[in-house]
DNA sequence: CTATTGATGGTC
DNA sequence: ACCATCAATAGG
């Protein structure tokens, strides 16, 4: 039988469209933010298609982590941190902002992946900062009616991209979690070093030329 | 460039 | 009361 040659839609060609499977994600969250780095963060609704590189994640390792939500135990809203990996997690902070995160490790296990900043790639003006993870879930429309869907099967979702030599990988403490004690040292924050749509970090001398 | 502050609502 | 933030502002 002949041989059906999809249409190619200009920007995509060579661009990979299989989902990251549950397996990637049932790992140590660390592993997983590292290995994020390149992916492509996927959101489509309607005709629409947004698509962004991953630049900087963030890993919230599990309940003795006293950065992480779940480190407050089983509430309803850490209950899909503690579920199968590969759900969004998505809260609001502040109020106003959305985080997205990515859940990991197995069942019982209260961790996940926060996306820090993408690159946008296709579907987002290229000036639209998506730098920070409140920016990023505005510039997707990423809302608290996101929260626990499963990434194989939604609208949103993540596909395997580049990926990042371990030499273009930087690691630092991440933002925000002053109030996690000797957790808030640890360089659970990571990022692609020469990428310009790393968010900044507060109160350090963000050299830029 | 750095530092500070106000906005705003879910969660426990 | 406490935030896994951001934009706007003031000042050097």
């Amino acid at each position: 039988m002949a041989l059906e040659v999809p249409p190619v839609v200009p920007g995509t060609l060579s661009r990979p469209t299989v989902r990251l499977p549950e397996s990637f994600y049932t790992r140590p969250a660390l592993t997983v933010a590292r290995e994020l780095l390149g992916a492509h963060l996927v959101l489509e609704e309607g005709r629409q298609r947004r698509v962004g590189r991953i630049v900087e994640t963030e890993a919230y390792i599990g309940e003795h982590d006293l950065a992480c939500h779940a480190a407050k135990g089983l509430t309803p809203r850490t209950e899909v941190m503690f579920g199968p990996a590969g759900r969004a997690y998505v809260y609001l902070i502040y109020g106003m902002h959305h985080c997205f995160n990515i859940v990991t490790e197995a069942p019982g296990i209260g961790a996940a992946v926060l996306i820090r900043a993408v690159e946008p790639v296709e579907g987002l003006p290229p000036q639209l900062r998506t730098d920070g993870p409140g920016r990023l879930c505005r510039a997707f429309g990423i809302t608290l009616a996101h929260n626990r869907l499963d990434l194989q099967i939604s609208p949103l979702y993540v596909v395997e991209g580049e990926g990042v030599p371990e030499a273009r990988v930087a690691r630092g403490p991440r933002v925000g979690v002053e109030y996690a004690g000797a957790w808030a040292a640890e360089p659970f924050r990571l990022w692609v070093k020469d990428s310009r749509h790393v968010s900044r970090r507060p109160a350090r001398g963000a050299r830029r030329s």
